[in-house]
DNA sequence: TTTTGGTACTTTGTCTTGCAAGGTATTAGT
DNA sequence: ACTAATACCTTGCAAGACAAAGTACCAAAA
């Protein structure tokens, strides 16, 4: 069905851009580590895949919005408990700010 | 100051993937010329540069959404006035849709 | 009639990002 | 050993945002 393919781009373009706030929404209730993330945000409609969600962690590793520690796993090879910073914190802040800005924007676009 | 920086660049971020979206809702409620879309941009708030916005209203013809027709300017050049089509205003109601979503996956996530 | 200023459209090159696809590593059960 | 499940990581491509520079048109002043 072309309309539903269309529907997917439409919808994986609006998605771009508020992945990385996405992140830090969840981070910030609890750590969590890259394949929990995805089940996470998959539930929410949120659709990431592993290519596109690992580079960010460690962009906003590196950034200094997380940090990461070892743990063990019940089952397979240790996970990478990502958890956010203070950094991150402050960065979450601006970004709920900018979201609601946005949500405005929209709305006076629309009228 | 540092964070002002960062502040435009968690919007600039965030305003990828909407823009698409701002101009069909604008061009929805009346045609218009390039320039008078960035204007009308500003003011909402939602920032675009010439350099983005042209290849995107290019890309938005080529897809169909959008036509042009060319109109004498009281000063200056003649200007390209955007018309948005009818399956612009399919994939607006797409996009409706599709905002409508992601504001609500927002909410979900952050509970 | 050349120059200047304002308006408008276009293109080029760079950088960032999303993602498909393929790869590596660990553990437990057979 | 082999398999299956889990988890993390990398590569290469493509799309898109934007700064910067370029082109073109028009009218009024010099």
């Amino acid at each position: 069905m072309e309309k539903n393919v269309n529907t997917e781009n439409v919808r994986a373009q609006m998605r771009k851009g508020v992945l990385e706030y996405c992140i830090l929404l969840l981070l910030a209730k609890e750590d969590a580590y890259a394949s929990s993330i995805i089940t996470k945000l998959k539930e929410a409609n949120m659709i990431v895949v592993e290519g596109t969600l690992y580079p960010l962690l460690i962009r906003q590793k590196n950034q200094g919005l997380l940090q990461y520690r070892w743990e063990e796993s019940p089952q397979g090879p240790p996970r990478k408990y990502y958890a956010i910073t203070d950094k991150g914190r402050e960065q979450l802040e601006e970004m709920n700010n900018a979201w609601q800005e946005i949500v405005t924007t929209i709305e006076n676009i629309k009228n």
